[in-house]
DNA sequence: ATCCGTTAATGAATGAAGTTCATTTTGATG
DNA sequence: CATCAAAATGAACTTCATTCATTAACGGAT
């Protein structure tokens, strides 16, 4: 009862700020994680902060600010340690990993990032520096280090579409004489829907893994 | 003068439907590829039509559904021919580039896709069938069959999204700092950004392909 | 101390979009 | 000929994001 509460729900500014892009970022998560994105709304936002919906509008300029900073928070999280202590292709497969559990749960952040110049997300671009340096190391470079990590955040983006599917996105309903070999081959997929995703994601990550390897083999010495 | 224009603006049921599912799926998609997704509205749907807004509701229950309804007829485009006449892999290859050419100029739908099931989308399902079998002809069964297509579908998901990316996306802004040798790889890239993305993705795919077959080598016989 | 400018809140209003509903017309059916 | 079901209408509703004029408090300058 210290500073906050004094306001009680008079008009003007308050004693000590409300708000801050920091507590904007934390109650938009808080909401995500708990309700899902569907529930966030500047609204719900607003009210989750005590305060009034136009007031998010002096922190920041629209909606999808409020995703890039989330964005920004959750690419925090990506795991990059492997870099450090791994080979270049096992440290680029956990880093995948990580990645994509990261945003498992946070699909609806990827239509955003893709069109979002890595300026405005610093967490990205340190991750972004980090994967770069370990594939100087082994000896990639130029284009093709850049272009590795866009081939790999595809695949991580796309997955992690996957692994939120619904269990009955491969059932053909009705249509099963349509395609009845694959009909038959997806049925001995797990039931767990996420068990099978992550396999399906766990072999095309390897086959990827294997085929950079392949490519960018050191004779070593 | 036949048949639809003697129903002017009068209510009721006009002599002969103005509507079916047909020619919304045509006007969604005449709307899509000259004004793109942003300009798709129910209301702009419904003008394009001649018809009120409301109208649309006979025919489709919510606006996802005509979401759906292009999504089947786009599918419909993409190019398997070259399962009857490549070898599996370089088939998988050709198949990758048709699809994600395809869905570059339409990545509204990939969050759509991701949680539909394909009982909806009878292309779709014939498509898959037609993948399974070539793999089924190569050895390829089972769980795996169904993998390596989502895999690859999730690496096409990817990659459209970075195809449609602005060319700034990599411009560290006033964070050079963060990232430099990032920054300096990056600008060793094509200045034309869809160049550079289908490079990413040539590179990927290759990757993600040459793993594969590796995987799946055949000792023939 | 007083004045004043900046910051950061408020609530009301706006506008876009999807969706619902009672109503109406009309071709087809018994 | 009466009735039904399909299909279109326009108005109303809801939910959001966003804008705007207004107001209050803090802090530095006179």
């Amino acid at each position: 009862m210290t500073q906050q509460a004094r306001n009680g729900r008079g008009r003007g500014r308050p004693s000590s700020p409300v708000l801050s892009r920091e507590r904007l970022t934390r109650a938009a998560i808080r909401i995500v994680t708990e309700q899902g994105y569907r529930h966030l709304t500047m609204a719900s936002l607003a009210r989750e902060l005590g305060v009034a919906a136009s007031a998010l509008y002096n922190h920041v300029s629209a909606k999808r600010d409020v995703l890039v900073l989330i964005q920004d928070r959750i690419n925090e999280q990506i795991d990059c340690s492997a870099f450090a202590t791994e080979p270049w292709d096992q440290a680029l497969r956990q880093w995948a990993r990580s990645y994509r559990r990261c945003f498992t749960e946070h699909t609806a952040l990827i239509p955003v990032m893709a069109v979002l110049p890595v300026a405005d997300s610093p967490q990205t671009l340190r991750m972004y520096e980090r994967v770069t340096r370990a594939l100087q190391d082994a000896g990639i470079v130029g284009a093709d280090a850049v272009d590795i990590i866009v081939g790999i955040e595809a695949l991580v983006f796309g997955a992690a579409y996957d692994a939120s599917a619904p269990n009955d996105i491969f059932d053909p309903g009705g249509l099963e004489e349509l395609a009845p070999t694959f009909t038959r081959f997806a049925a001995q997929r797990s039931a767990d829907p996420r068990a099978a995703a992550d396999r399906a994601f766990e072999l095309a990550l390897d086959a990827l893994i294997v085929g950079l390897r392949h490519r960018y083999a050191v004779t070593d010495g």
